[in-house]
DNA sequence: AGGCGTTCCTGGGGGC
DNA sequence: TGCCCCCAGGAACGCC
């Protein structure tokens, strides 16, 4: 499940790999996987193109030309390798890309959730796309604007990628847990000094979870390390073991459509 | 506005 | 050993 932590990582692994390189081919191998383009479009306006930067914006693996981005969305089970151009794809490819070099990135996702897409710029991505919560400009202000100004579940409004952008089911219990908010407490309930503790934890457990290579649970990248954040986990996947903080057993409910672990001694609900 | 269910997918785990 | 059912959950979409 990457998020936000975990598609750094993958950016930071393939980055070195991919700058410079000329773009042979894009070759889909499951038919869905080009989300808004086809094998034509993308002979027109990729193919013989160089790779200027590879970034990330929020879940997005963005693919810079100097015209044009290719984004790459992991969802559930997607991961990037490099081949060489001989070697066989696993099974569960969907898609890759061939560079002058010889080298063959390989699109694996065996839930066939993820996606690749070609835009012209970062226009229709940003749009639907809060802000990035490890950026300078994100500020604890606008994080209590954001829960203050609706009245809906804390961390249905952290999953959420158009109110801020990155975060997933692991980093928002556990967001939730270092700052003791209830992930059913409501939003505009929750006090101003909560929700800069929230922003604070935000901050820390995303920034730590980056330096760590991420959460893996189920493997993410398989030519890089595996994530080291699984060691640093407090609350998420700990049914039934004792609280860190206060030793009482924690629990896992569903809030918002997804298992969510907390304490419920701890983690006050603001309602 | 916001909550909720459904869809897309497949492997893996629990129960029997 | 095997079979069935449920669960995992990111994002879009439709409904109430």
């Amino acid at each position: 499940m990457p998020e936000l932590p975990e598609v750094q990582t993958v950016v930071n692994q393939i980055r070195p790999d991919l700058l410079n390189q000329t773009v042979k081919s894009i070759t889909p191998i499951w038919g869905k996987v080009f989300h808004n383009f086809t094998e034509k479009e993308a002979r027109l306006k990729i193919y013989g193109k160089q790779i200027i930067d590879v970034s990330r914006r929020a879940k997005f693996i963005i693919i810079n030309f100097k015209e044009g981005i290719v984004a790459i969305h992991l969802r559930m089970t997607g991961k990037l390798y490099f081949l060489n151009k001989n070697d066989v794809p696993s099974k569960y490819a969907t898609a890759y890309l061939t560079f002058k070099n010889g080298k063959k990135l390989i699109f694996d996702d065996v839930r066939k959730f993820g996606r690749i897409y070609l835009h012209k710029n970062m226009k229709s991505i940003n749009k639907r796309h809060g802000p990035e919560p490890l950026e300078d400009s994100f500020s604890p202000e606008i994080l209590i604007n954001i829960m203050k100004s609706r009245k809906r579940n804390v961390k249905a409004l952290l999953l959420d990628q158009k109110i801020l952008a990155g975060i997933g089911n692991i980093y928002a219990d556990e967001s939730l847990w270092k700052s003791q908010i209830h992930p059913n407490s409501l939003s505009h309930q929750i006090p101003k000094i909560r929700l800069k503790k929230l922003y604070e934890s935000i901050k820390i457990i995303l920034t730590d979870a980056i330096n760590q290579n991420g959460t893996t649970i189920i493997n993410f990248s398989v030519n890089g390390e595996s994530g080291k954040y699984t060691n640093e986990l407090k609350i998420y996947g700990k049914e039934n073991s004792k609280c860190f903080r206060c030793n009482f057993k924690i629990k896992k409910i569903r809030v918002a459509g997804r298992g969510t672990y907390l304490c419920t001694k701890c983690q006050k609900k603001y309602n």
